[in-house]
DNA sequence: GTCTATATGTTGATAGAC
DNA sequence: GTCTATCAACATATAGAC
């Protein structure tokens, strides 16, 4: 298999890869402008002309790298998908099962948002008229739905939330409260960080009501996985 | 004063009356195009031109009646605003105070976004690059969280809620879960009503977990005003 | 208050040379 | 994989005739 730290990197067989690396940058750099324009101006305001001329090529060069508008759109859906991902993934990797874990990605995806707010905005809300993710790339949202079922359903399992936490309902009305604190930081007071924000701050806050909600017969309002 | 029920319109003092009327008229007939083409193709599809091309008229006549695109979003944030605020005040209006008038006011908010999603996102979001609501369109909007406020101090004083639902933070939980259940719904399952949504479907879960979670001290966990 | 005409700018996308 | 050239369309907004 080729490699990318051949020493002879012009030569044969290691070519194809090279490219393929060469072409991934400069996809990626083409992304970075994306965010930086959208950050900008608005998620709405993305044009591939605006793209090209921060890269300091033409525009028709780019669609040899893209399909159309909609193609870069969706590259960055996925992108902003995996971002989240690994952010939040980085952040329970250690933690307790259960409703630790889910406290901490909760947190986790919060000061995701609103550190990448143009991103978050395409994942959360539908900001581009006719713009819709994929199949595929949609399916990775679906997939990060099911663990947090999984996970609500190990807190049950734990005796730390009622039954009733393990149902499709449960997980809808936990994401109905992530995406509210999401919504209105980024809609009142955009430019905060997670910190300063007077709607992220309430981020725990919020997931203490969700399982406060969930409380298991019988159990005290325990502020669980503080 | 004159009157527009003038059996003699064309005469005299009654003429900017009733050209003042028309021409409501007209700049109504125009936000309701908008409304449409917003409904349509996006929030940030709505254009000048298609706008006159739909009331059969040139692009330049509607300059007439507003000063810019900007000026139609500013008169579109505003008509929202007021038409969410009927929307409710009918649906309160004979309703018991506190903690009831907080539910029913919550569904009648959630029923009126989702069936005008195309204002709602204009109220919610900010999907528009570049616009904001102009300070006097917006203190209406500060205003009806003012009352928000007032009927959470209401319930707490009634016993129905515990003295810190009188907070800032407790109307910030509030719209929280509120715009949580509406941006879900509108960027999952647009399309749905009221009653088929399955995050609209939630929203008396949600206002019953917003009121579990300031359950008053010593009182057992009762659905407030359902 | 409507129109025509126009200035001025933008965009997405393709064809084809190099 | 970059470019030039170009298409076809669309936009906001203004000037000025009627």
């Amino acid at each position: 298999m080729a490699t990318i730290y051949s020493s002879q990197p012009d030569v044969g067989a290691a070519m194809p890869d090279r490219r393929a690396a060469r072409r991934q940058e400069t996809i990626d750099e083409a992304l970075d402008h994306a965010v930086a324009i959208m950050t900008e101006h608005g998620v709405g305001a993305l044009t591939v002309s605006e793209m090209a001329r921060r890269m300091g090529i033409r525009a028709p060069s780019l669609y040899k790298y893209f399909p159309s508008l909609r193609g870069v759109y969706d590259a960055l859906f996925a992108r902003g998908l995996r971002s989240q991902q690994r952010a939040v993934r980085a952040a329970i990797e250690e933690s307790e099962r259960g409703a630790t874990r889910i406290r901490i990605g909760a947190r986790a995806v919060v000061a995701w948002s609103v550190a990448n707010p143009a991103l978050a905005q395409l994942l959360f809300w539908r900001p581009v008229p006719g713009f819709e993710p994929s199949p595929e790339v949609f399916h990775h949202s679906v997939t990060e739905m099911v663990e947090v079922q999984a996970e609500l359903a190990e807190a049950v399992q734990r005796g730390e939330l009622a039954a009733r936490a393990a149902d499709d309902d449960a997980v809808r009305l936990y994401t109905i409260v992530l995406s509210g604190v999401i919504s209105q930081q980024m809609a009142n007071q955009p430019g905060a960080t997670y910190d300063t924000g007077v709607f992220t701050r309430l981020t725990d806050d919020a997931i203490d009501m969700f399982f406060n909600h969930y409380t298991p017969a019988g159990a005290d309002h325990a502020d669980l996985g503080q």
